[in-house]
DNA sequence: TCTATGATCCCCT
DNA sequence: GGGGATCATAGAT
């Protein structure tokens, strides 16, 4: 199993990085709590060109400020005032591109997942959803900022491959309010995998591009 | 200070 | 397929 390092996150491909999650691992060690789970869902967000995202028109705030720095740090904020969203920031500083983590599948550290998630759920479902898989990861805002190439925390490469047509497309979920940018193809996943979150009409990956 | 509002999820009908 | 949970953030006062 490889870490992924800064360089991967740090490229200006946000599309192809979104991609290149898929299949990935995801690892947390909190206090000797290690879980892993694979990524199988992901979502870009162009940073200051895109309606849908948090830093759209350079809206530099104390929250999005962690999404300008160089790719390799996590950002996590709050939704619905319930559930932690977490994301990965890309690209060199002073772009805030990140792609959020929709939906993982559980690999490693079931127990504790399941007592986070603190419901019997099937074990494909721990993770679908992106504010499940913090809850069964144990991530919260106050990981925001934190760097994914250190230890609490990392992304590998266990030489999982995906073939290109196992990669398929949607627009984005709940993001409605950002008019035509709503519509763009932006949401990546494995193709019908158990643990994705929502069904969606997908777009195959020949008609993206 | 005050208020509306989400990059959601679950349970109920 | 509808509504409630539950609160930091951002923008308005």
């Amino acid at each position: 199993m490889k870490k992924l390092d800064a360089g991967f996150y740090q490229r200006a491909d946000l599309l192809q990085i979104s991609k290149d999650l898929l299949g990935k691992l995801i690892v947390t060690n909190w206090d000797g709590e290690k879980t892993i789970a694979r990524i199988v869902e992901t979502e870009a967000y162009e940073g200051i060109g895109d309606k849908a995202a948090h830093s759209y028109g350079d809206r530099r705030t104390s929250r999005t400020e962690v999404m300008y720095n160089a790719g390799g740090l996590a950002y996590v904020y709050l939704c619905y005032g319930i559930h932690h969203l977490f994301n990965v920031v890309t690209n060199s500083a002073g772009i805030p591109h990140v792609v959020l983590i929709r939906a993982v599948e559980p690999v490693e550290g079931l127990t504790y997942m399941a007592k986070r998630i603190g419901r019997n759920d099937h074990v494909h479902r721990l993770g679908a959803g992106p504010g499940k898989l913090t809850k069964a990861l144990g991530i919260s805002v106050q990981h925001t900022g934190i760097s994914l190439t250190g230890n609490k925390i990392y992304l590998a490469d266990d030489g999982y491959k995906l073939m290109q047509n196992e990669i398929v497309a949607s627009p984005r979920i709940g993001v409605d309010y950002a008019g035509d940018h709503a519509l763009w193809p932006y949401r990546f996943m494995i193709k019908d995998h158990l643990s994705i979150s929502v069904k969606t009409k997908s777009i195959s990956n020949l008609e993206i591009s």
